[in-house]
DNA sequence: TAGTGGTCTAGACCACTAG
DNA sequence: TAGTGGTCTAGACCACTAG
């Protein structure tokens, strides 16, 4: 009807494959087979083959033939974002200063930087019903000149901060995700005991050549502080309907 | 050279949106206007916006035309499995038990079922260098005449577990990541203190129509535990060549 | 050498948008 | 009504695979 020929023989492949009819490493017919199977040209069933190999169901392999691909089950999806990870979203963000320092040997690992070039700094609260929630450090590069804004700062993200003119899709990122006590800081600054565990999840800014233009951590109470993520196995047809 | 024509096109645009001479919410030339710019047929310039819409270059408005996205800052590719997520892997698991019970209404809640429906809890025990790392239990809908082979669920994957028969490809997944502080049976089974923070890290397994077919969650102690995830604008094409 | 997938062309018809 | 993207065709030539 409606449906255009190459999702039906997207939705018949995959139920195909679902069903365990072809197996994860089975080869399927050639294109040239399908064309006469399906009665459509050789275009349009490439078309199929293309939307099935971006969803992971399979892979081609030039001279050879198209393959069942492995489910990758490992691989999520996961949205996160320092200014609304918190269970209820940020109300206020306190500056705590913005400096200009000697790198520790951390941050000059991190940033892959010389010994001899300083860091900006800045720190933040992140505010919940007057109550600090997370504890926010991040490390810049500072080169001679930098503007540095400090009510642009308030309540941006960290790709917003790093990439003041550059184009947000130049950048690349890494996040770190794990469990710690409280320090005697991070302690003192979110008023927390040390049964408060606390979530701390580094960002790692990148360039377009894979050289770090930004390094921090946000440390979050425990309580106020969850993620969620979703298998990207999830069947994008759903969209294209 | 080697490369084709409609990367090439792929590049040059890549190229004008990451130099922010094409800005989110930007229109692009027409179809018929590359076409003309690049000597090419419609087809070549249509594979091409294919593959910036599938990186979230671009997207198309059918009768008006294709926009520059705005990039997508806060989504992340994330890797988790229960087996592989400690600092080193898993040496050992130790079944603690496997039960039919009746379900709490938190099961109830998170597998849909009806009240007078029995559960499966399997509940078992990481183990790296001699010590408990991890304390996992997962909750699955019993059904008469439902084998449970106790060796194989030992060293699987919760998904491994659930789907037997079933394709992996038809089983969608959610999870939840949290900190808490350990209650009294986690203290117990991983001989850890009140001051050992804990990631919680809740799995829920749906079949193809979203009707939940497990439901779990995994203790990490703090210490031997970390997630990594990247962003997901990594210039793709790097896989290509 | 026959078969495979990868790239590309020059057309066609369609529904939709917006003046 | 002119222009847009969406679908589809029937061809072509290519590099690569495997007998």
């Amino acid at each position: 009807m409606g449906s255009p020929i190459y999702l039906t023989i997207v939705e018949d492949m995959k139920q195909k494959i679902n069903a365990g009819e072809l197996k994860p490493g089975d080869m399927i017919k050639s294109e040239n087979t399908l064309c006469d199977d399906y009665n459509v040209s050789r275009m349009t069933v490439r078309k199929s083959l293309t939307v099935l190999a971006s969803e992971g169901y399979i892979y081609s392999v030039p001279g050879k033939g198209n393959f069942v691909n492995e489910p990758n089950q490992d691989k999520y999806i996961l949205y996160f974002n320092e200014m609304n990870s918190i269970e209820s979203s940020i109300e206020e963000t306190e500056l705590l200063d913005v400096n200009i320092v000697k790198p520790t040997l951390e941050i000059l690992f991190n940033l892959q930087i010389p010994e001899n070039k300083r860091v900006v700094v800045i720190r933040r609260i992140m505010i919940n019903d007057g109550d600090p929630v997370a504890y926010d450090i991040k490390y810049i590069p500072y080169y001679r000149g930098m503007p540095i804004v400090e009510k642009e700062i308030h309540y941006a993200t960290f790709p917003e901060i790093v990439a003041k003119k550059k184009s947000l899709f130049a950048i690349n990122k890494e996040l770190k995700i794990r469990v710690q006590r409280p320090d005697a800081e991070i302690k003192a600054v979110l008023n927390i005991e040390d049964t408060d565990p606390v979530m701390a999840i580094e960002q790692k800014l990148l360039d377009e050549n894979s050289k770090p233009i930004g390094w921090g951590v946000t440390y979050f109470i425990g309580d106020f502080f969850h993620l969620q993520a979703v298998s990207s196995f999830v069947d994008k047809s759903n969209n294209i309907y």
